[in-house]
DNA sequence: ATCTAAATATATACTCAGTACATAAATAAT
DNA sequence: ATTATTTATGTACTGAGTATATATTTAGAT
């Protein structure tokens, strides 16, 4: 068992990198379904096995940094100030999400473009779903690592749920409305308005339990 | 043009359900990955191309009744009592459909053999995840015309994702209890729990609007 | 009953994602 | 320089799904 060399991770990193973006592109032009495999390793200078090697399914090409959100998620519960209840602390990361910019709640042509490009494809689409629900394996994992209840408990999961509910919807509703009228302010003002509104359900369908 | 007659439909609908058995069968047994449609069609002494003339795609032979689904919350909003706001109308549903012994909400080792064989399969979960979201676009549809309120609404779309977020939730951890305690009632109980906790929330969060 | 049109079943030949397995090329470690 | 390990890639396969053509069955009219 050798560490691996630096020269070595980064050539397969960049190989990583001209894969994904090559395919990147192409979905963004012509949409993930019109893309072969073959056609993206032609056109990231590789060989159609290299693809397959650092991309189990094609998919995963596009959903490139699924692992960030899900530790985005962890590192806020983890470090939350104690006083704050969990899902609250949730709330404040969205907000802070905003505030700092952040690439998943950035509204701009390009952020269009992605959007687009999933909602023309159920391969994509169905991709997205499972992310979703992953993420919520994590807040419910957390949920209940933070408060020390049963591994099992139904209502950590129903409150993961209900908060994924949420931010999914709101992202796509504010992507909506910023197709609609151009604004990134106003898109990111509809998104933390839809959180605050679901946060305002969650909050009262978890009063009276450790997840309140 | 003419209207299908009888004979034709009764012999088309029974090459169907001779499908559908086969393969649900044969998924039942060794898992929805691990049949070919060759060995369905087989099975249910068809040609293969009958099979996809039947079912576009290998999922739809084992999630058939999707309609069903649809309609039922489509009745359930329409022929409600007006003075019961329609998410509440969709809470009694709930009631309703534990009270009749629906299909979807019992609890038995076939539903378990049914829950068990998605939950072993990728393609499986991915579709359930799908007609999740086609029942939520139905139940958002549904609360706005019943409301009047603008086609986009943002607010009708998250109470229609939470909404099905809360029954998806209460009907895993449903099947999860039946799993662990072999009890029916128990589950039905956890069923129904679970939505009305989940209901609360969604009451909180649309209090004030039409959909309250 | 016979003929015609429509619906349904099926055969053949294809595309493409993904897998299994073998091998080559590059890099690391001695 | 030699050997071991990682990474890239080639070949051959499986299985879902499509396109298209054809056969078979049933409906409806005369």
């Amino acid at each position: 068992m050798t560490i691996p060399s630096d020269l070595r991770s980064r050539k397969r990193l960049a190989t990583r990198q001209a894969i994904s973006n090559a395919a990147t592109r192409l979905f963004f032009v012509h949409g993930f379904e019109q893309v072969t495999v073959d056609e993206i390793a032609a056109a990231a200078n590789v060989g159609r096995m290299t693809v397959f090697n650092h991309f189990p399914r094609k998919e995963d090409m596009f959903f490139d940094r699924e692992e960030e959100g899900r530790e985005l998620l962890r590192e806020a519960l983890r470090q939350r100030d104690p006083a704050v209840p969990p899902i609250d602390a949730l709330r404040l990361l969205a907000h802070r999400l905003v505030r700092e910019d952040s690439p998943y709640v950035t509204f701009s042509a390009a952020g269009q473009g992605f959007i687009a490009t999933i909602e023309a494809s159920d391969t994509l689409k169905a991709r997205a779903r499972a992310i979703r629900d992953e993420l919520a394996q994590v807040v419910a994992t957390a949920l209940i690592d933070s408060t020390g209840r049963d591994a099992h408990d139904p209502l950590a999961r129903l409150a993961a749920s209900l908060l994924l509910a949420t931010w999914s919807t709101a992202l796509i509703e504010a992507h909506r409305a910023f197709r609609r009228h151009g604004d990134a302010q106003l898109a990111k003002a509809a998104f933390l308005a839809l959180v605050e509104q679901g946060h305002t359900g969650l909050n009262a369908a978890m009063a009276g339990t450790p997840y309140g």
